[in-house]
DNA sequence: AGGATCATGTAACCGGTTACATGATTCG
DNA sequence: CGAATCATGTAACCGGTTACATGATCCT
């Protein structure tokens, strides 16, 4: 049940119409929790319905029209409880691991040539990561708002340099294996 | 489409019944990739019709019989093609990055203790992976198997490291923050 | 007028989650 | 015998994914 609040965040932090967050969620919050325009349209209508958010007025509904929403106080609020309530980590979930696990049973090969192509992916992902770094949080100290931001953003700085040196460590290992680990 | 090959591995390493292999997937494989008894028992009667696994012989199928699968030549061939194929990253999909980034806009009221309970976590979880590695791979240079499964727990390490690490900082800013960052 | 693109949707599917059912075995 | 536990399932639901449909607007 995350994704309503992933929504009413991006609309408190300004309102906009369906694209509009979907686009939205190709960057920012989209790092951490993406969405295509289907399940957002979704969302929007039962968070209308649930009465968390409204069409700003002045905009008549028909298909194809423009539909500006905005947060009600009831949806703020709903945003404070879920903010606060305790949740449990979600169990890992991944693939990569798994395919290094089978690799060990099947053998590594074709693998090698995947995992620098994942650690590129990663490299990339990291430098924009530092670019935005560099370009919205200078030396530090900022409102509230931007520390945790910031924090945020690290979090996603930290885990890509995760991946990039454990990926060139897996490439390295995995090329001076013998050439076939079968069984 | 991965748990089928999560389960495949996991025959190959040992046959199991579906009971047995829950358990496996509470430990080990399951750290990286989890799954219930259900979708456990749901897959099996799909791979089995498939011609990837069969049931041991000797034993009838009745509700309530152990049934013990091992995997068929076809079976290891798609896992060996599975692990080869190359795949996209999924995503990244993190509630507690959206729910900092949400406590932006409403408020970090509530949160730190939250924080708190996820760092003693992942640090519990940190401390099981360094008994495991302890415990099953002594100083290093073993079978090709060894090398891949120690790097995947390494990955685990670094991860949890990493969470920690982050965790604390978190737990410090939000602490040090104004009582309240409302709006 | 026609094509690109903006904008909002519908429908079908699939994997993971939760709740519940039921037979077999073991142990006091 | 009865309770606990081992073991295998069924059913309903829910969120995310993929494919497709359709109206409005803008630009040439």
């Amino acid at each position: 049940m995350s994704l309503p609040h992933a929504i009413l965040t991006a609309l408190l932090e300004k309102p906009s119409s369906g694209l509009e967050l979907t686009r939205r969620f190709d960057k920012s919050i989209g790092y951490f929790w993406s969405a295509t325009h289907q399940q957002i349209y979704r969302e929007l209508g039962k968070l209308e319905t649930e009465g968390f958010i409204r069409t700003l007025p002045a905009e008549q509904s028909a298909r194809g029209q423009k539909k500006n929403y905005e947060v009600l106080p009831a949806g703020r609020a709903e945003l404070a409880r879920w903010t606060a309530a305790a949740q449990d980590p979600k169990p890992q979930r991944d693939v990569l691991l798994l395919r290094l696990r089978a690799a060990a049973v099947v053998g590594t090969a074709g693998l090698e040539d995947d995992l620098r192509r994942h650690l590129e992916l990663h490299r990339r992902q990291l430098a924009k990561y530092q670019e935005i770094e560099r370009r919205d949080f200078p030396p530090d100290r900022g409102a509230p708002q931007d520390r945790l931001r910031h924090l945020v953003l690290r979090a996603g700085i930290d885990l890509e340099t995760f991946w990039t040196q454990w990926l060139a460590r897996a490439v390295a290992e995995v090329a001076e294996l013998p050439t076939e680990g079968r069984d």
